[in-house]
RNA sequence: GGUCCCAUAGCUCAGCUGGAUAGAGCAACAGAUUUCUAAUCUGUAGGUCAUAGGUUCGAAUCCUAUUGGGAUCACCA
């Protein structure tokens, strides 16, 4: 629409001899219930056209007609001017900038982003907050790759510390050398089961301490069980051998455990970091920081920053021991990261409890004179809740990842059954088939909201696949395909006869120009929830013009040739657009 | 208490840098299948955009205050 806002523009000039620049003009859709397909709004213009919105809407309108072959007719309604393109500029659109393969295909913009997500820890299976963080992410970094980035997806392996130690400890004591193999759960599992025993035993010491008179504190903190957890951690930082061969057992356990859930997900990383190389990083930083007098040392010996004048508080960067916090860490892996790649961009996708923190990182990171740190991004998401509040893994009251995917797949399985609609399907087809409605429909549910806002999750009510859903832009999909195969080969040539557009064909066509700035917006954005509502729109429009417009039996063969290629376009930037979010499309449903 | 985020129909959510009568889906009700997939389509009903001020020709959108919800302010990660 670019040659709009010239012309407009021009017209300014020309009409009111006024020079303003394309930010003054204001663009917007056409409302349905208005003919015509671009609005301009004329309120701006009327300070120096000295006239009336209406006159000065008709004077820029008959403007624009007089010089623009592509703009058929307008309309002024109060302060807005209709646009009326012509058909053959929509059908120059369909041919020449929609159907070739290029369409919404960006140039490679020369600029490297990091996509850091997923960042488990791996004493529990992923739930459902995890299952969150991980589409959010993975779609991300599909957008930004199809908006020219390159991309390279990271997860930070959060694989020791003391919340592993109470996996390992718990399964020393009470495991009775259980493994995957011999009891046939999932690693991840077996390590969260662990997890939450130690918690559960723990909590029994510590009401015997609060009995025999301790306060909660106290016992908390002089718990037995606590006391030897810590110690295990010391054992592992000493390097103890059978701490170290117990941690590696465990730990591998559980990424085997997690690869089945990442594949079943459907997401995928280039570089793993784990904690266990990154937690000593970082010294060298504070180091760094005490030379330029960024930070300050007090008397015990602890290194602090002074953040006060930026609103914020005095943060501790180094224990009094010499040992390294969360921030100490963050500081060195942001630094190897960088090392490593050399990225224009780095994105972390952590959840918004974390949203002080990363200030915190990035203005120190700022304030020591990283150029690299105006490209770091919190990518923060809301928490996902349950009606009864928040998921607790050390409790229990989590929705499993694996359970909810499992969940999704079964009822798409009673869906499909139900409509009967594919006996003749393989029964590796079926499967296939369940899986990615299944997935479809939790993984559209997930990205279509806005990533900051929170997230209430009902188990007790199953995700929907019908309305606003991934099944009904799948089923959308399916649909065309279904009649492009029925239809045979596609023939641009036998097309070329069909000047006059139906409104529901011009709106469908308006809506398909649009994907590529759709593309751009959720990659500035990093919001995929931009690109999950277009393509339901989108999906919309196709419907009602497939409802109300016979294609196989169409008036005559160019009116046939050219809705199949409509068809065509549409099913292209649905599976596009669907592949961006994470989600596959089917041939049939 | 300080800081940050959120508040739109009964429910779940759109609403881009301010623009026309605030839009979808679910749930409710009424319709559409001799015809390309009814996981679809059409219609009815449902709103003081949390509240009060302010800026503007124009505010759900920007500013301020208030209320409600959440997060965070650890020598945990």
């Amino acid at each position: 629409m670019d040659f709009i806002v010239a012309a407009t523009l021009k017209a300014i000039k020309h009409l009111y001899n006024t020079d303003i620049t394309a930010g003054d003009i204001n663009l917007q859709e056409t409302r349905k219930e208005f003919d015509g397909q671009v609005t301009l709004v004329t309120f701006p213009f009327t300070r120096f056209s000295k006239k009336s919105p209406e006159q000065t809407g008709n004077e820029v309108g008959a403007y624009l007609q007089n010089e623009l072959s592509e703009v058929a007719g307008f309309n002024v309604i109060k302060g807005f001017l209709n646009i009326c393109f012509a058909d053959d500029y929509w059908l120059t659109q369909l041919y020449s900038e929609i159907l070739p393969d290029d369409f919404a295909v960006f140039k490679p913009n020369g600029q490297k982003v990091m996509v850091e997500y997923s960042s488990p820890n791996t004493n529990k299976p992923l739930h459902l907050g995890h299952v969150r963080n991980n589409l959010l992410g993975f779609s991300v970094a599909e957008i930004l790759a199809a908006a020219g980035y390159e991309v390279i997806k990271t997860n930070l392996v959060n694989d020791r510390g003391i919340h592993i130690c109470k996996s390992m400890l718990a399964w020393q004591k009470w495991g009775d050398g259980e493994t995957p193999e011999l009891s046939g759960m999932k690693g991840d599992h077996l390590a969260g089961k662990y997890y939450v025993l130690f918690d559960k035993e723990y909590k029994l010491q510590i009401e015997a301490l609060k009995a025999a008179g301790q306060t909660e504190d106290e016992a908390k903190k002089n718990a037995p069980l606590i006391k030897e957890a810590q110690q295990m951690l010391q054992q592992w930082e000493a390097g103890d051998a059978e701490v170290k061969k117990l941690w590696q057992t465990m730990n591998t356990w559980v990424y085997t455990g997690f690869a089945e859930t990442y594949k079943k997900l459907g997401v995928s990383f280039d570089k793993f970091y784990y904690e266990s190389d990154t937690y000593i990083l970082g010294k060298d930083i504070i180091e760094e920081g005490l030379e330029k007098d960024i930070f300050f040392r007090k008397e015990d010996n602890s290194v602090w920053i002074d953040l006060t004048a930026d609103g914020l508080d005095e943060k501790l960067v180094l224990r009094s021991d010499g040992t390294s916090v969360y921030m100490t860490q963050d500081l060195g892996t942001a630094q190897l990261k960088y090392n490593d790649f050399h990225m224009d961009k780095s994105l972390y996708v952590v959840g918004n409890e974390q949203d002080y923190h990363f200030k915190v990182l990035f203005l120190i990171l700022k304030k020591l004179g990283k150029t690299w740190a105006q490209g770091l991004f919190h990518l923060s998401y809301g928490m996902v809740d349950l009606p009864s509040g928040k998921m607790k893994s050390r409790e229990g009251t989590v929705v499993d990842a694996d359970d909810l995917m499992a969940e999704m797949e079964q009822t798409a399985k009673e869906q499909a059954l139900a409509k009967g609609k594919i006996d003749a399907f393989s029964e590796d087809e079926k499967l296939h088939l369940y899986h990615i409605i299944g997935m479809g429909a939790l993984k559209y549910f997930l990205l279509k909201v806005d990533p900051k806002k929170r997230l209430l999750f009902d188990p007790n009510e199953s995700v929907e696949l019908e309305g606003h859903t991934g099944p009904f832009i799948q089923y959308t999909h399916a649909r065309i395909k279904s009649v492009l195969k029925k239809a045979g080969a596609l023939e641009k040539s036998k097309a070329t006869g069909y000047q006059k557009l139906a409104g529901e064909e011009r709106d469908l066509i308006v809506a398909l120009t649009r994907f590529p700035e759709i593309i751009k917006l959720a990659a500035e954005a990093y919001s995929p929830a931009l690109i999950a509502n277009y393509i339901y729109e989108l999906a919309k429009n196709y419907n009602k013009f497939y409802h109300e417009n016979p294609i196989l039996q169409a008036e005559d063969e160019s009116s046939k040739h050219f809705k199949l290629l409509l068809s065509f376009a549409a099913g292209k930037v649905i599976s596009k657009g669907m592949k961006l979010l994470g989600i596959e499309v089917p041939e049939r449903m």
